[in-house]
DNA sequence: TATGAATGAGTCTTCATTCAT
DNA sequence: CATGAATGAAGACTCATTCAT
């Protein structure tokens, strides 16, 4: 990274052993954080020699730094696809439950997949700035224009109420994320159904509230 | 830590400087994260010499796991104090809407005044099973108690449909919670209104939903 | 060392980096002892990184440990080929002083050539039970073997006195020990003669004792 | 220590604390050498704070060339004692094995009795000139003269052989030491008999040699 | 006088990074 | 390109020594 902004990787120009560093670097930094992982661990598990890691990404840094490409490429990506208009178009001749709970769904088996990376972005962006940026600049803006669009067009066709936009599409990822974190640390006490059912009454309580 | 299980500490047997060396090291590790800290930094925090800190803690680790002290003290003591027993009791000549507008309201505040201790546990229970044990096992039971308390109380009266506790209990943690990291981490697309204005609404949507 | 116990080292695959450092390491040793030593000065002596020791050595400790490779090469190997049955042999023709000055004198040169390395590993062990142990149970049998074998040879000619065996290797050890400690140390009372006419004197003390 | 001379200590001005940190230091630097010793371990030993010891020796090194004190006092003073003369006087109607094993079981019994403090002081000589030279300027004169005149006696009444006196005097001193060293650290090897019967096969073998 | 809390210089050891092969 | 031996800066931790009480 460094200079070229993470965008220029979207060349797909990535050797085979460059995406091996990468994932490794992935499962290496989800489990023992970033400063928490030696290079030593992430060449043995891409099974390359440690300097070639250096050979790809300049230093330990531009190797957390270039997740974000993978980020992008995976959860980006179609989350962008399954963009907004095609749910809201399958959505006419549905009942808008039906539909977040597909939304939902979707992109709770999204991140599920990508749990390392996710995570390993999300921690370490709390304490490198040159993480953050890109995400607060790039990424947030694509999820949360996607999201805003989305409850927009129930609240225009009268499906939802007059909430700010912004606060009801946080309210799904809220709810969204709270269930996914809530569920993975203290699976005893927070791992209640399985997935699919879980998102129905997630649905249905963002939808009608806990209130009898 | 070591032998003693953090509950021991409840004595106040801690000096000035114990406290100071703590409170140095969640603003340290808070900003920096436990492995990215150096003792150097946090003795300097803390105006002690570095050997100090390893005169009270025996090794870094020992620090973090330390944490779990003022932790329990700050956040679960007032929590505890609070109980149940006390906001159903208020609750009882007061609409539900209020009530837990109260209760949430009372938990952001504590929430907030300790974020960096907060964090700095929360994320490092992803790294060190030492510390993740005593929160699953002494902390997060106490919390969850409280919080189903309260649920089974309202539907018990009628107030709250017949969820899941559990499920209940976990989205009013959620809601709280997203709205606590979205809206610090990407305050130009989440920080909507002030907390008051914002419990409000997160309590609306709670109890009634966001289906018109 | 470690799990390998020292004998597995026996294969020369030691880089010439590792002799240096190991040298490096008797010499220090010798002249500040285990405790005193720092692992900068050894790297210096060495002439390699401080970091390239704990390449090939885990620990200080290690390093020490490590001592009983080049100690049981350099002393051992000597005394076993130049065996027993070789001096017996050659004691055949030839006068039991003869005999015992040519023996003493051969073991004098090697422990004069090597007196860093066996000052160290004899004072260290007094401290450290992981280097006693190999001593007791695979260097000092094969020594005194050596010297039983001798001193039976002699006693079943008729040469020597029907004293104890073990008793005659020892009075033979004392006096050559005695000798190279004490004049060393305490060259102005102690260093009387050339080693050869020591030799020639401790050995007719031994042989005929100092009545008259 | 320092600018006086372990001479000035010989007035018996010390307190009762400081003879117990002195034996503390004894046992520890004994145990664990003196590099290997903690100045926090000795003060245990000794029942007094860690500052008490500073109270009375300047530095840790100052409570190692202490030593000699107690050394002075415990080992020469009663060698100086029992000294040449009386010896060659109660000789004078005995054989001079009997003396001799007299002699050498007294010199025994008061070193195994202060191995400790030998051990200490014998070993960190080597590291230690300020500890080397007076054993050498002090020490080792009256030892030596002791044993020289005791010799001498025995060459002028026609009882031992005409070596060098200082060669004679090395190999009693030599008979012993090996014995009790390799005795105490190879006792499955060198500790053959009582003290009493080894003794006298020492000066048996001292008197009359090993040849048949 | 005796204490022991506090110090900080100094140690072993780790690990990202380099570079000759 | 790829390697992995070598580096040395930097870090956690120790411990002799000081000093206020």
């Amino acid at each position: 990274m460094d200079e070229k902004n993470f965008n220029e990787y979207n060349q797909e120009e990535m050797t085979e052993k460059q995406i091996r560093i990468l994932e490794a670097a992935i499962k290496v930094f989800s489990e023992k954080g970033f400063e928490g992982s030696r290079t030593s661990e992430i060449a043995k598990e891409a099974e390359v020699a440690e300097g070639t890691i250096f050979k790809y990404f300049r230093t330990k840094k531009d190797l957390l730094l270039s997740l974000l490409f993978p980020l992008s490429i995976k959860f980006l990506k179609p989350f962008v696809m399954k963009s907004a208009e095609e749910i809201i178009e399958r959505g006419k001749d549905k009942p808008p439950d039906e539909v977040l709970r597909e939304l939902l769904m979707d992109r709770l088996k999204l991140i599920k997949k990508n749990i390392p990376l996710i995570k390993t972005v999300a921690i370490e962006s709390f304490y490198h700035d040159e993480l953050l940026e890109p995400i607060k600049d790039k990424i947030a803006p694509q999820v949360i224009n996607i999201l805003d669009n989305y409850v927009d067009a129930h609240k225009d066709n009268g499906d939802f109420k007059d909430y700010d936009t912004r606060l009801i599409s946080r309210s799904l990822m809220s709810m969204l994320m709270g269930y996914i974190v809530l569920s993975s640390i203290l699976p005893e006490y927070f791992s209640l159904y399985d997935d699919e059912e879980e998102i129905k009454k997630i649905v249905d309580i963002l939808l009608n509230g806990i209130k009898r």
